[in-house]
DNA sequence: ATACAGTTTAACCATTTGGTCAAAATTAGG
DNA sequence: CCTAATTTTGACCAAATGGTTAAACTGTAT
């Protein structure tokens, strides 16, 4: 039955992807994963037949998750300050339904760097965009046109990026450090950030 | 032998911080730890009684190799952007010496934010010091004065923090993505790095 | 009804892993 | 030297873990 099949397998990914994210690829287990998922650990083995692959579809997903946006903000035709703007927006919103991913994306990466390069392969797209290449030019120009002051981009892009996910990556630290381990409130530091964020990076490269 | 027993110890912190770190609490291996430091792993437990212990041990000096510096710089009588300039400088030649650090203590943290009631309760001094709110106090001093643009202590420095540890903890995606993985060309990316950051903070925040 | 393909399960298996233990080796002190 | 304490080791163990298999179950088409 196809139906269920669907279902079956949503199920496995689901689950699948609270505990690798959680626990990561050593840490999970695939009776854990099964429990979850309400299955049986042999149908883990059936429909995904070995824990590398189940984690390798869980970490291609998660990744998938913040490309696109990304893709589609930075070659827009929108002026550089208003990809900013609108990058921060975007994927501040992103993690706060993903916040999970960035942490297991880096620590995985950590883990076994080979791991992008097969996602390059499968996703030539990402380096083939010259994504890189094209933001570039117009940051350049900008610049050349005196809209903003002379900055590296990928500096710059580097700073605009950790500047999002650092507080989420961090959060158990900051928030017991900075925060009394007060949950709520760090939920709010992290909304009202957006804003905070935008302005200290504009303030830093307008003319 | 005393000299014997400290040289010992000292074989098995080096090669469990060199495998805790690089693989994490769940992906460490004992039998991988004793091999790195050439002795019997059942010396291991000698030592250090189990897995857990052990890694206490190596996440506690982990950590702590951080703080003291962190502490020095900030209650200082220095003025705010020479602080600022201090702890970039600082910090950033600690992580070319301590690269794995901030991953290594962020994952563990994600997995497990108990350790750091852990540490709290052994280094009170860490909370007691009033270190966060001194140097609010100082912050909040200079903006009165109209140095620095009115701003939130604890965003400032999870900006700081986080535009020196990002580029670090997210170097295999960041090294992949912009540098084509050249390992030369994203050091001396961090190395150029000190002074743009240093810039770009003190851009943002002065009047 | 029957046969057939796809799905799910319980029971197993081999290996890995953290941990133990008794004996051997080494060291320090009288 | 000899003895007692400390350090180190090889052999071993029980539990956990990823993975397999054969049988049972389910829905579907004939």
């Amino acid at each position: 039955m196809v139906n269920q099949q669907k279902d079956t397998e949503t199920k496995i990914l689901d689950a699948a992807k609270d505990v690798f994210q959680q626990k990561g690829m050593t840490g999970a287990r695939m009776q854990e994963i099964a429990d979850k998922a309400g299955i049986n650990k042999a149908l883990l083995h059936y429909y995904y037949r070995t824990k590398e692959k189940l984690f390798e579809k869980v970490f291609n997903i998660a990744f998938s998750i913040f490309i696109p946006k990304m893709q589609e903000i930075m070659l827009s035709e929108k002026p550089v300050f208003e990809k900013i703007e609108f990058f921060i927006d975007n994927y501040m919103d992103l993690l706060t339904k993903h916040p999970y991913i960035p942490g297991f994306v880096i620590n995985e990466l950590n883990r076994n760097p080979q791991i992008l390069v097969n996602i390059f392969e499968k996703n030539i797209q990402i380096k083939e965009n010259k994504l890189f290449e094209k933001f570039d030019a117009q940051i350049q120009a900008e610049v050349q046109k005196g809209i903003i002051k002379p900055i590296d981009t990928r500096n710059l892009m580097t700073n605009v990026i950790g500047l999002i996910v650092f507080p989420v990556v961090a959060r158990p630290i900051i928030q017991g450090i900075m925060f009394d381990n007060d949950k709520k409130q760090y939920d709010a530091f992290l909304k009202q950030r957006k804003d905070f964020v935008k302005e200290f990076i504009i303030n830093s490269i307008k003319v």
